[in-house]
DNA sequence: CTGAAAGCGCTAACAT
DNA sequence: ATGTTAGCGCTTTCAG
């Protein structure tokens, strides 16, 4: 490498100092607009590029927010965007980074973060319970970097710190209860708890819910109603088909564990000709795009992800700066919300 | 902030001088093991934390690899991984950046990559050749910040730089020219042009290139047998409702413009009783998940973006460190694979 | 084997 | 309005 130009080179260019370059540079209106025009032309000329290495040492912060997050998965899109417009008009730059599902890994990552001094930490955890996580946790209390986690929020999280999200049962209460008040009582799920992986937890995990969920509302929830797919995102079709033919006894509404599904067995049904919400209701839970065919839309739940990482976004700019950590720790719980759509119908 | 713990204090606690404690740290042999044990102690004692920035200003290299990718999509998934995976043990850590799409976006933040020094860049570009993208290239240069450029190779790219990928035309004809050597004559193609967005102007592009290549191989492509649907994820059983019906005149072969499509497809015409490959034969482009119902696979073009992107991280850990940048650009091109399935056989 | 000292490139309080 | 100077926390020769 053929030395780096820095400041001084570009001081001596303009002929001045060359603390007065590193204020010019950024503007400071002490420097008469002559000098700071000076040494911008000097600056450009000679390629100078200002090391923020350098900057956030010396000025004691980094100007950069680090992301933990599970997967690179469009599930984090938007939560994504919502940091990034928040953080972006601040002057803080996103550094994301992905666990992969790997607690070690997210260990060390975090670290890295701390390590190379990030103004602060959104974190969505691949695991809210286990001694791993109470273990990252006290390490990132011992960096004293500000952080917030990010998803699920249990009532009885073993941490004490900034924390946002939606409770798992919500969501699924709203959904049955609605269903519930337009007179079903004879509800299917639709799911695919036989997925590897992430998904298929995400199916096996609601349908333990929803079995909760049923009990409390002293809903019965048929072994036969339960309609098991092996394909979350084509899945749809073979559900559909069994709904059509089983015409006699079939219940009178669906919920499906994930809108994924919940698209495709409804479009499945309006092309086998079986009409929603005419012949069977159906409501789907995390809004994934809402218009079916027929210009009718799918009726669903909301875990306003969204609106769950802007608040996080906020409070972790509220507490960066602040008197070492003094600010009581926060547990934002972010309501679901019912989206009503043309897909359910009283009972009738 | 109540004073930040550094390797002075350490050095003070296990009364050694300060660098002795930088090395002791860092395991150098040159310490008697007794003090190096010494030290750790006395840093963990302290909480002591290393400070990455100063370590990168002082050593030069910040061991960390920015990586500037489109957007947060499942597409990149597996390429992350790949990096990841080499660059891991290579002692670099992996900064993700996204563009959302917005070239100024993707502008700044590749600057701001090089302010923090990172030691490397991986980059998928929004566009190949527009003036946004000419010029971002111009300043990254500038930077001097080694980096390879990863996604299309374009024969006439309008820059000189390391860059790995694939052609466009290549997996389109690697699908085509199969299905013609099986003999098939009247093909059709499945695709969403109508969709808005990326997924959209994907189906578009690569319907213009079918096009071409069907020209390419004197196939006609009859209008009436592309096979339009407005929905990428859901849209195949569309497709196969029309492809049943048109029982008589219907082609031999489907080319489907993406697997999620293909899928789509192939799982509603087994579920409506089209039998594949009997009655049609099917084959996708980008290879999502091979396996079908009946046992049935799904035959299809990879476009082996694991691949590429292996190429792409070993071509930057090369250039990292060499002379300054006194190593020849690179234009790798990554051939699609043809995967073969179940899905086609000879046209009878 | 360990200590002293000179930077890395920049910021910021204090002088002039 | 500009220049001086002392760090920020660590690495890295070079002496001892």
């Amino acid at each position: 490498m053929n030395k780096r130009v820095t400041i001084m080179d570009v001081a001596k260019l303009a002929g001045v100092n060359y603390s007065t370059v590193s204020l010019a540079l950024r503007g400071d209106e002490r420097i008469r607009k002559s000098t700071r025009d000076r040494v911008a032309e000097a600056a450009s000329e000679l390629d100078y590029t200002p090391n923020r290495l350098a900057r956030s040492l010396s000025g004691g912060s980094s100007k950069v927010i680090g992301v933990m997050f599970t997967e690179m998965s469009h599930f984090f899109a938007k939560p994504l965007e919502a940091l990034q417009s928040t953080f972006e008009k601040e002057g803080y730059t996103l550094s994301v980074h992905f666990s992969s599902w790997n607690r070690q890994r997210e260990r060390n990552e975090l670290i890295h973060f701390c390590e190379n001094r990030v103004d602060g930490l959104i974190w969505a955890p691949t695991e809210w319970n286990g001694e791993a996580f109470i273990e990252t946790n006290e390490l990132l209390q011992r960096y004293k970097t500000p952080y917030v986690l990010l998803g699920l929020v249990e009532d009885d999280c073993p941490v004490v710190c900034n924390q946002v999200g939606g409770l798992i049962e919500e969501p699924i209460r709203l959904a049955v209860s609605y269903l519930k008040s337009l007179g079903h009582q004879h509800i299917g799920v639709a799911t695919a708890t036989r997925l590897p992986g992430h998904v298929g937890g995400m199916h096996r995990l609601r349908l333990q819910v929803i079995r909760k969920v049923f009990a409390d509302y002293n809903l019965t929830l048929k072994e036969s109603d339960i309609l098991e797919t092996s394909d979350h995102d084509h899945g749809g079709l073979e559900i559909a088909l069994r709904i059509r033919e089983n015409r006699g006894s079939r219940p009178t509404a669906i919920l499906a564990a994930h809108d994924t599904l919940a698209r495709g067995v409804a479009k499945s049904l309006l092309a086998l000709g079986v009409k929603i919400p005419e012949d069977i209701c159906l409501i789907g839970l995390d809004v994934v795009q809402r218009e079916l065919d027929n210009g009718t839309t799918l009726a669903s739940v909301s875990l306003e992800g969204e609106e769950a990482t802007r608040r996080a976004a906020r409070i972790l700019m509220n507490i960066i700066g602040k008197p070492a950590g003094k600010s009581q720790a926060q547990k934002v719980i972010v309501a679901p919300q019912l989206i009503l759509g043309t897909s359910c119908v009283p009972c009738s």
